[in-house]
DNA sequence: TTCCAGGCGTATC
DNA sequence: GATACGCATGGA
C-alpha cells in the first residue's frame, strides 16, 4: 500500500482500482458520482471525497489516522489484486471478465449498513436503493442504529417509501439489537453458519445473506446468486465454478457480475 | 398500460 | 425440495 499525507489530504497509488468499478456497480449504495472519476460518500457516518484514476487518487479532507483505520480496510488495501486476477485468468470466461474491468474490489463495508442496504436490495433498483437509504440517513442525521430502527413502525418508516421491505428492517433492527442475531457473532463463524444466522431475519434469503456476509462480513467464500449470475453459470459453469476458486470465489463474483451486466447486458 | 428491478415469504404439491 | 405467485414503489 503507497500513499502520501499532503497537508489534509491523502494521495494514494494503486494501480488495481477504478471507483466507477467498485463505487458504482450495486456493491454499496452511499456514493454518488460528483463529476469524472469523482465520487462523494459514506462508510457509516464518516463522509469521504475521492477522485483519481489510473493509479492516483486524491482523498480529500481526511488525516492518515482515518485513512489507515477506516478508508484502507474499506477499499481492501492489503489485498493484491493482480494476484487474484492471475488466479482467476486460468480461467477463460473469468479472464474475460477480469480484463473487461480491471478496477474492481470487494468494499468491505460494515455489517449492519450492508445488511440493511441489502435487504432494501430485494426485487429493487440501485437507483430507488440509494434513495431509500438517502432517506433513511437523512431522516437520523446519521446512519441509524438497530437499537434507533427497532423502534420503528411499518407506519412511521413510511417517508422510506421502501414498500413491502420496510418490516424486514425492523425485524432485523429487533433481532440485531436483541442480539437474536448476534452481529458480533458472525464476524467469527465460518461461512455457512454466519450465513444460517444471517437468514433468521425476515426479508434474508440466500442471496441478500451472501451479499451481506461478502461486503459486510468479509467471507470471501459468500457468492450471491442474483439472475445475472445465473446467466453465467447455465452459460458458462454448466457443472459450478472451479474448486480451486472457493476461498475467494465471492470477488470472482464481482468481475463475473459486472461483465455480464454491462457487456452481455447490451445484447438483450 | 405493462414490464421490470442484484428476492423473499408463503402456499401447494 | 421444487415451483408458482404476490409484493410496494417508481422508472422505462
Amino acid at each position: 500500500m503507497k500513499y502520501e499525507v499532503s497537508g489534509k489530504d491523502i494521495i494514494l497509488f494503486e494501480d488495481d482500482l477504478e471507483l466507477d468499478d467498485v463505487l458504482d456497480t450495486g456493491q454499496a449504495f452511499r456514493w454518488n458520482r460528483t463529476g469524472e472519476n469523482a465520487y462523494f460518500g459514506y462508510c457509516l457516518d464518516r463522509p469521504l471525497s475521492i477522485s483519481g484514476t489510473k493509479g492516483r487518487f486524491l482523498l480529500k479532507d481526511t488525516s492518515e489516522e482515518d485513512f489507515l483505520n477506516v478508508w484502507a480496510p474499506y477499499f481492501d488495501l492489503d489485498t493484491d489484486y493482480s494476484a487474484l486476477r492471475e488466479l482467476y485468468s486460468k480461467d477463460p470466461t473469468l479472464k474475460a471478465a477480469c480484463g473487461f474491468s480491471r478496477g474492481i474490489r470487494l468494499l468491505r463495508q460494515d455489517g449492519w449498513e450492508s445488511l440493511v442496504s441489502f435487504i432494501f436490495s430485494s426485487n429493487n433498483n440501485i437507483t430507488r436503493i440509494k434513495g431509500i437509504i438517502a432517506r433513511l440517513a437523512e431522516h437520523y442525521g446519521h446512519f441509524p442504529t438497530p437499537e434507533e430502527l427497532s423502534g420503528e413502525t411499518v407506519e412511521s418508516l413510511g417517508y422510506l417509501r421502501s414498500g413491502f421491505r420496510a418490516r424486514y428492517i425492523i425485524d432485523a433492527a429487533q433481532k440485531v439489537a436483541s442480539k437474536e442475531v448476534d452481529l458480533g457473532l458472525i464476524k467469527e463463524l465460518p461461512y455457512e453458519q454466519a450465513k444460517s444466522e444471517l437468514m433468521k431475519i425476515t426479508g434474508v434469503g440466500p442471496k441478500v445473506a451472501d451479499c451481506v456476509l461478502l461486503s459486510g462480513f468479509s467471507k470471501t467464500e459468500a457468492f450471491p446468486v442474483d439472475v445475472w449470475i445465473k446467466r453465467v453459470m447455465a452459460e458458462y459453469y454448466p457443472d459450478g465454478l472451479p474448486e480451486e476458486f472457493y476461498q475467494t470465489r465471492g470477488i470472482a463474483q464481482l468481475y463475473l457480475f459486472n461483465y455480464i451486466r454491462k457487456f452481455k447486458g447490451e445484447e438483450k
